[in-house]
DNA sequence: GCTGCCGGGCG
DNA sequence: CGCCCGGCAGC
């Protein structure tokens, strides 16, 4: 509840002076929310607040950003190269299955409901990774 | 039981 | 390529 903001507020106002994350990582990002925060943010009003809240009584967080830091920057070695055969050590089986652990048990699923699927993120959608509350 | 996700299938 | 479900694992 107010973490949120607290947390974001906090991070804004201690915003260090020189700082700029403009990597991503491999999944794919997209915000169909921009759309939606558009709409809900040119109605500006409050009946309209209302209609917009029973339309998507979600706030919804933000897209995402989480890595914490990534210190694989200094002591640049050099990297391998691997070509010709591959490595197959271990047997060819297919993967154990399932192996994410879960953190965070609020997705779109849970936090829009089903009645409100159109408003998850893709991935989501399709029964896939959440994009949006991603927590790599 | 539900959610969340991978693997697999279809246009 | 996008779209979706079966089925499993975790809670
Ligand atoms: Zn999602």
């Amino acid at each position: 509840m107010e973490s949120i903001s607290d947390g974001l507020a906090g991070l804004y106002a201690s915003s260090p002076p020189t700082l700029s994350h403009m990597d991503m990582a491999r999944p794919p990002h997209e915000d169909p929310q921009y759309q939606r925060e558009l709409a809900m943010r040119a109605a500006g009003g409050d009946p309209a607040a209302a209609a917009a809240a029973a339309a998507a009584p979600i706030p919804i967080p933000g897209p995402r950003q989480s890595w914490t830091t990534s210190l694989w920057s200094t002591t640049g070695s050099s990297k391998y190269i691997r070509l010709g055969t591959k490595v197959m050590t271990t047997s060819p089986k297919t993967s154990p299955h399932h192996r994410r652990i879960r953190g965070d048990v609020k997705k779109c699923r849970k936090v829009y409901g089903m009645e409100h699927r159109e408003q998850w993120c893709t991935q989501c959608k399709w029964k896939k990774a959440c994009t949006r509350f991603a927590m790599d």
